[in-house]
DNA sequence: CTAGTATATCTTGCATACCAGATAATCAAG
DNA sequence: CTTGATTATCTGGTATGCAAGATATACTAG
């Protein structure tokens, strides 16, 4: 799972808009464009900018921590490799920044950005808040085909686990909570979640890949589903909670083995508390 | 409340990189920029791209209502107004359509969105799950000193109240809600509230301006802070939800009002339920 | 040898120019 | 009058060029 949270909103025209019809005006002069009019025109457009594809691409080989933190990004550089100019590397570098995966230093350099330590308890609460409420509501409104498809979700992650293929099985860790969203009934509210987990998917990539720790958010998820399935809107909070909780092994030595991969925006103690 | 959700990840360098000795290169080549190596070097850098200008104008006028959805943004329009070229406004364009704030059609034209109908309750539940979780943290960890900050803070929108200015009373509405983010130990939270919070900003400019509003949400922040500061966290929460609640009123009334403001991505009668 | 200064050369921010695609006005045909 | 094709013209996406500022190296003075 590597693209971006959400991909803007750019659509295609649909409907032709109505003509004024009184213009007395000689000259051909094409009026104002008279915008969307009809309903529904959201289109994931499956046009791609380039600065769509370059952003995507820097995207996942941050995320996947392919570059380091610290690590300097040269615009220029960039845009040779993917044959394009300034200008569209420009608008993906721009766009990471805000989501705090580079940092720029006007006139200087841009750098992938360390990763602030007040991100990763701040991402936990953050999902720990919606996710529980999503997947409480979810099991108030699973329908059986729903959770037909949960359960298909959670078979494709167990074969990603069973290849050893780690990507494959993010996406499907991926897949699974946002389809939760979308069986609560606010899909929508997935891609606030991408947002701040952003940061744990980086830590979680430079601690040292556990064997069998694939094989055990499978069983989460199962415990999660079945929830789902039996009703238990308290009980599916609660999986979702301490399946959560997990992402808290190991931080911090983790971090002790990559300090310089952080800022030290919060205190290091803070992170042992809760 | 206008301002950016988030100023970005710019900065100023503030320490010198370490110089590399040996380099018996007699032409005089730059090395590459060693990035940056203090810690802590997060700059609230006053410094402001024009980029940075444009965007707070435009989300402002927005969020405010002043251009209205459907509205078309000419970007040479927008360049020779502000009497920049079209590069910083184009920044500018595309940070609002992350947003959903306008709606882009290549090679057409950019318009003010309109407000998706599913955004009115995902920002609704997204407030409720995250917002209640902070109160009631903030509840458990209050000193006396924040308390007093959230009393002046209140008070502040009392005087805003009084003298009817909504901008100043909406100011003072997201500070606190801000403070409370604060308190409870993750600031950082209330910048995705921000995000989820948009649509509902603009919906509520919408509505006819109901007198005793502004009094009534200064009471119930009087209900929170004084839950906060007996430590009642259940309360603080409860408290907290039905002040969010609040946000629904007139919903369809005023979507019946201003139906060609908004994209019906669900059904109508699926704001009525819950 | 050390410390401070000067300068070459990099960087990002912004301006301008160009292109393909889309729209609206006009025209032609039924 | 309606419908479809034509074309001028506008739009956003991209490429390129210039300028101000920042850094690393070379140089100078002690």
């Amino acid at each position: 799972m590597a693209g971006s949270p959400e991909t803007g909103f750019q659509g295609k025209r649909s409907l032709k808009a109505i003509m004024s019809p009184s213009d007395e005006n000689p000259r051909r002069k094409r009026a104002a464009n008279t915008g969307p009019k009809g309903l529904g025109h959201f289109d994931p457009s499956g046009r791609q900018t380039l600065a769509d594809q370059i952003y995507e691409q820097l995207h996942h080989e941050i995320t996947q921590l392919v570059l380091k933190p610290g690590t300097p990004i040269l615009e220029r550089e960039i845009a040779t490799r993917f044959d394009a100019s300034r200008t569209p590397v420009r608008e993906a570098v721009l766009r990471l920044a805000r989501e705090m995966l580079v940092e720029v230093l006007p006139k200087s350099g841009t750098f992938v950005a360390r990763i602030p330590l007040s991100a990763l308890p701040e991402a936990l609460v953050a999902r720990r808040a919606i996710e529980c409420d999503l997947v409480a509501r979810a099991a108030k409104l699973a329908s059986p085909a729903k959770i037909l498809r949960l359960r298909a979700i959670i078979e494709e992650g167990r074969e990603a686990a069973a290849s050893g293929s780690q990507a494959e099985f993010d996406k499907t860790d991926s897949a699974f909570h946002a389809e939760i969203a979308a069986i609560s009934g606010y899909p929508g509210l997935w891609k606030l979640v991408l947002q701040v987990k952003t940061p744990t998917d980086r830590f979680r990539h430079m601690v040292l890949p556990v064997a069998d720790r694939m094989q055990q958010v499978v069983s989460e998820h199962e415990g999660i589903a079945d929830a789902i399935e039996r009703g238990d809107a308290v009980e599916a909070a609660e999986c979702m909670e301490s399946h959560l909780n997990q992402l808290k092994t190991d931080t911090l030595h983790t971090i002790e083995r990559h300090p310089e991969y952080f800022v030290y925006d919060i205190d290091l103690d803070s992170l042992k508390c809760e």
